[in-house]
RNA sequence: GGUCCCUUCGUCUAGUGGUUAGGACGCUGGCCUCUCACGCCGGUAACACGGGUUCGAAUCCCGUAGGGAUCACCA
């Protein structure tokens, strides 16, 4: 086959949400596997509902789950000459013709055709009047009055529609603006696109699409319908199932890699596999494996992921999508910080950027402010004759390795006898002002010697004083 | 309601005629341990139902039920 050139047409009447993200993911990835091109094109054909906050809103949701396109933008907005050219077409080849019932008319037919136990569609009024060019008229495509047209889904399998059941669909509303069965087509047609991987809420769209196709007797894309997003209450995701935009995703503290894993893993397989890196994604991703039943959208397994891509994720690359979060929360980081080495000390044990976050806070925050109950518990009397030597000797360190800072801490259990589990927690308490942290020495390596010694005496002078008082 | 699609643990899924029906999330018992975690070992729990076809069906066929989608001069 030629190069595969798959698309993603949302309209932008909207935030980007998860659903549409996994169906950019799936035409994105297939293009990526087969070393062909992903094209975006926005359906804006209506003028009323569509935003350009919508479009900036889709283009950088794509751009933070680094989804990147060959070619586009196009806005369908500025395609009109084009589509205009082929519904003259259609009505030439005698495949389309004027429609001059109003709105109205069409509204009274249906309620009469619901009245009478019959479908409600259009009746055909104008269907043979042979009207040449109407101002003011609706362009309806004139459907097949039987026979079957049929979809061979690349997913799902043949699916066969009886032509009764469609109607005379408008592809040119009054106005003259074309709508979206008949801008699709053409768009997909005109742009190359032979793979066309949607959600299957468009199923019942594609057999007027293919009416178009074979009117102007071109050559179909493989279609694929993908199935859909469910909520928890397995009905469409909507906003009481929770977050939808990937927008909120990103500012919960998601990772793209992994919103991006579990959106496919949501809907495809390989195997057992369940984390898959970005890379690894774009060379196993296949048509076949896509499932054909319904999926319910799971924040927990997502979080899940999320803590894996953080565990794995090499921690330079962790800095900069953790440094909004800290500054949201007030926090600096000075050039002596070793970022680096915090995360280190905090991807095991963080699900999401923001609780990364929170538990890196300790690190900058200076002096430290000790958490009541644990500075009551811990920075006591007794803990000075081990505060005191152990600072000396923390002091005298040139190699401050993780490794090499578990000497002084030895050197002082062996002269007070005391257990290191004794230590740990009031050292932990004087370093962090709380009681929940990194292992202690990962984390003293990652403070650096210059906070850990002041920390250490802030620690001193507290007891003391508290002695005092 | 018409049309179309779907149906394996609570959830995401593996499975393509013969398996003790596997994995993951969740929940849970334990181990590890300087706190919290990570990790490791174990447990929990599924083939919607009814008929066929077959020596043998989660796997193939037909019904039933349930769920979803869609029926615009929206996309």
């Amino acid at each position: 086959m030629d190069q595969i050139i798959t698309r993603f047409p949302p309209s932008p009447t909207g935030y980007l949400h998860v659903g549409g993200a996994r169906t950019a993911l799936f035409n994105w990835l297939y293009a990526r596997n087969q070393g062909g091109k992903f094209i975006l094109r926005i359906e804006d054909t209506d003028t009323e509902r569509s935003t350009k906050e919508s479009v900036d809103a889709i283009l950088s949701s794509l751009e933070w789950l680094e989804i990147d396109w060959d070619e586009g933008p196009f806005f369908q907005s500025q395609r009109f000459d084009i589509y205009k050219e082929y519904i003259q077409k259609l009505v030439d080849s005698g495949h389309a013709y004027y429609c001059t019932c109003s709105p109205e008319d069409i509204e009274a037919m249906r309620k009469k055709a619901m009245e009478s136990g019959g479908k409600p569609k259009y009746d055909g009024t104008c269907r043979e009047k042979n009207m040449k060019t109407t101002k003011n008229a609706a362009i309806r495509f004139k459907v097949p009055l039987s026979g079957t047209t049929v979809l061979p889904d690349i997913i799902k399998g043949n699916i066969v529609f009886q032509n009764t059941e469609l109607d005379d669909f408008i592809i040119a509303r009054s106005d003259g603006t074309p709508t979206y069965n008949l801008a699709v087509a053409i768009d997909d047609m005109t742009m190359n696109i032979n793979t066309v991987i949607r959600g299957d809420d468009h199923v019942n769209n594609t057999p007027k699409q293919i009416l178009i196709y074979k009117a102007l007797k071109h050559e179909l894309p493989r279609y694929g319908h993908v199935p859909m997003v469910l909520g928890s209450d397995r009905t469409r995701l909507s906003k009481r199932h929770g977050a939808m935009s990937v927008t909120e995703y990103r500012d919960m503290g998601y990772l793209p890699d992994a919103v991006i894993n579990y959106l496919v893993r949501l809907g495809w397989s390989h195997g057992d596999q369940e984390f898959f890196t970005r890379d690894e994604l774009i060379q196993k991703f296949n048509i076949e494996n896509i499932g054909r039943s319904a999926g319910v959208f799971d924040v927990n397994k997502l979080m899940a992921l999320n803590a894996n891509h953080i565990q794995t994720a090499e921690p330079r690359k962790i800095t900069p999508r953790l440094m909004p979060f800290l500054t949201q929360k007030n926090c600096h980081p000075e050039q002596t910080d070793d970022l680096e080495a915090i995360i280190k000390t905090l991807n095991q044990r963080s699900k999401t950027l923001i609780e990364m976050a929170d538990g890196a806070l300790f690190y900058f925050k200076e002096p430290v402010e000790y958490d009541e109950k644990a500075a009551q518990k811990f920075l006591s009397t007794e803990f000075l004759d081990i505060l005191v030597p152990l600072v000396e000797r923390i002091e005298k360190l040139t190699d401050f390795s993780e490794k090499n800072l578990e000497n002084p801490f030895k050197e002082v259990m062996d002269i007070t006898g005391v257990k290191f589990g004794k230590i740990a927690q009031p050292v932990r308490v004087a370093l962090t002002g709380g009681t929940v942290s990194p292992g202690i020495f990962e984390m003293i390596a990652a403070l650096g010697k210059k906070k850990t010694v002041s920390r250490l005496r802030q620690a001193e002078s507290y007891i003391k004083n508290r002695v005092k008082s």
